[in-house]
RNA sequence: GGCGACGUACCCAAGUGGUAAAGGGGGAGGUCUGCAAAACCUCUAUUCAGCGGUUCGAAUCCGCUCGUCGCCUCCA
């Protein structure tokens, strides 16, 4: 089996075909810093992350780049009204960014490009747009693409062009333009704007081109997928799309994929409404980090998904189900032969979840094949059926998997000192069968997040993933 | 106004033509246990928004109605 996808440009379910196979390329729309990015990002980004461990855990070399934009209007507006230079702005939120990606387990990407670092790259793809009559000048010094010129323009999105609504926003739009529908590539310097010194004249890059430049320089003219969220998909990919094959008369991206939105109180979760939590919010709130990971990618990543404390509470659910699992597994003691069944239980569960991932990212099918799987293996443990080397494989299952989850599954952290002497403290006042003292030590350890289980494997301890807020 | 997605149990959700409608959460009962927790077992949708149609057969295909959401404008 191969993976996958539902390519948004051909609208077709396609198995993914690198074009330098086991090589895989990805670039995925990352935040504007002008602000914290919200969970409804996150979903995006973590998406992005669970594509990237897939393909990992299938053996193929990913190169994934995400970029950071770091100049736009917001920014310079978000920098003029906080009265600080747009560097501090933009590094302040560069830096909460990773904080929270790191917070919520995604994968480093090969690359952060940032738009000002790659201006000299823009500036010489706007300069063969020019050449190659895609582009034009204005009297402010301003660039833009000439959709005009290129036939193939509303294709992703399947709008048709000439039905462009022409909103409002025309009558206020600051630049002259031969066509309404035509988009900046660059912005002329204005007063209090930050500008460039370049070939192409002073000025500033345009919302889109950055994206096509930064995915060049480091993933070549084209790449294999390119992820973001729905409403990026016009205009920001459509345009993207354009004015990069317009530049290379290459193809562009292999497969386009596009998440659904984040809801949250029955309204898309957006900066530009408000309408948003914030990941370090949510955190010092006492949301488990890993409930909110787990609760953002359980949902296949083109239906909406509902952000609330109720998916919160499920998902830090199925994460104590799941540590309860592997502090089982490792506590395991029956000392017994291999259990002749377990390798089919265990393949089975690998299959599943492979097969839901291979069907265009399918979380919620592969969680229940998992899920499958963990009824299979504590029914074997309540029945003493594994040898120690089952428990063993069991573990080492699990941690394949989580490869591509990433949600911490078979966890082996050690307890801080003095937890650890409560918990052996514990253990001994149960062997006096002092009963009083070992539950007042287990109520004590509860309260501090450990939850300590008397077994017929002895007492095991692990970590509880309560929430406490959100 | 144009384009599109979705509507499955108390909640989330898989399933896109074929004998019992996954999985998670929650709830009820039981087993085990010093007590508990965890785990396991049983139960919790004769039914897939509504209506009509196609078919030997539909949650799955078609049409209409109702509802929710999104894109068309900054946006993950």
């Amino acid at each position: 089996m191969t993976l996958r996808l539902l390519d948004t440009l051909s609208g077709e379910v396609r198995p993914l075909e690198p074009f330098n196979p086991p090589d895989v390329t990805i670039y995925s729309c990352g935040p504007t810093v002008y602000g914290p990015a919200h969970v409804g990002n996150f979903r995006s980004f973590l998406f992005a992350d669970i594509l990237v461990r897939y393909l990992r855990y299938r053996g193929y070399r990913v190169r994934w780049a995400m970029n950071i934009t770091d100049i736009d209007d917001k920014i310079i507006k978000g920098a003029a009204a906080a009265g600080q230079p747009i560097e501090g702005l933009t590094e302040r939120w560069t830096r909460q960014f990773l904080i929270d990606a790191a917070a919520l387990r995604m994968t480093t990407p090969d690359v952060l490009p940032r738009a000002t670092a790659h201006i000299p790259q823009i500036v010489e793809l706007i300069e063969r747009l020019l050449e190659r009559g895609h582009a034009y000048r204005t009297p402010d010094g301003s660039i833009f693409f000439r959709i005009s010129s290129w036939p193939a323009y509303g294709r992703l999105a399947r709008l048709d062009v000439a039905g462009l609504r022409v909103g409002e926003r025309v009558e206020s739009d600051e630049y002259e333009k031969d066509d309404v529908r035509d988009f900046a590539l660059w912005k002329g310097p204005k007063p209090g704007e930050p500008a460039w010194q370049t070939s192409i004249g002073p000025g500033r890059p345009g919302w889109h081109i950055e994206c096509s430049a930064m995915s060049m320089a480091h993933l070549g003219p084209s790449l294999d997928i390119h992820t973001g969220g729905v409403d990026l998909v016009f205009p920001h990919h459509e345009d993207e799309l354009a004015q990069s094959e317009a530049a290379t008369g290459q193809p562009f991206v292999g497969t386009w994929l596009h998440c659904a939105h984040l809801q949250m109180g029955g309204a898309k979760m957006a900066k530009s409404t408000g309408n948003v939590a914030r990941v370090a919010e949510l955190l010092d709130a006492g949301v488990p980090a890993r409930a909110l990971r787990l609760a953002l990618i359980s949902v296949h990543y083109r239906a909406s998904l509902s952000y609330g404390e109720d998916s919160i509470r499920a998902a830090a659910a199925a994460i104590d189900r799941l540590d309860a699992l592997s502090a089982a597994l490792r506590a395991y003691g029956e000392d017994r032969p291999d259990d002749p069944t377990l390798l089919d239980a265990l393949a089975r569960t690998r299959e599943g979840f492979e097969a839901g991932l291979d069907d265009d990212l399918n979380v919620s099918a592969a969680l229940a094949a998992l899920f499958d799987g963990v009824r299979e293996l504590n029914r074997r443990i309540d029945a003493r059926a594994l040898s120690r080397a089952d428990a063993g494989r069991a573990l080492a299952l699990l941690a394949d998997i989580d490869t591509v989850l990433g949600i911490g599954l078979a966890p082996s952290d050690a307890l801080d000192p003095d937890l650890a002497a409560m918990v052996e403290a514990r253990a001994a006042a149960r062997a006096a069968r002092d009963w009083a003292e070992s539950d007042r030590l287990r109520d004590t350890l509860a309260e501090r997040g450990i939850a300590i289980e008397d077994t017929r494997d002895g007492q095991r301890w692990r970590r509880l993933s309560e929430v406490t807020g959100g």
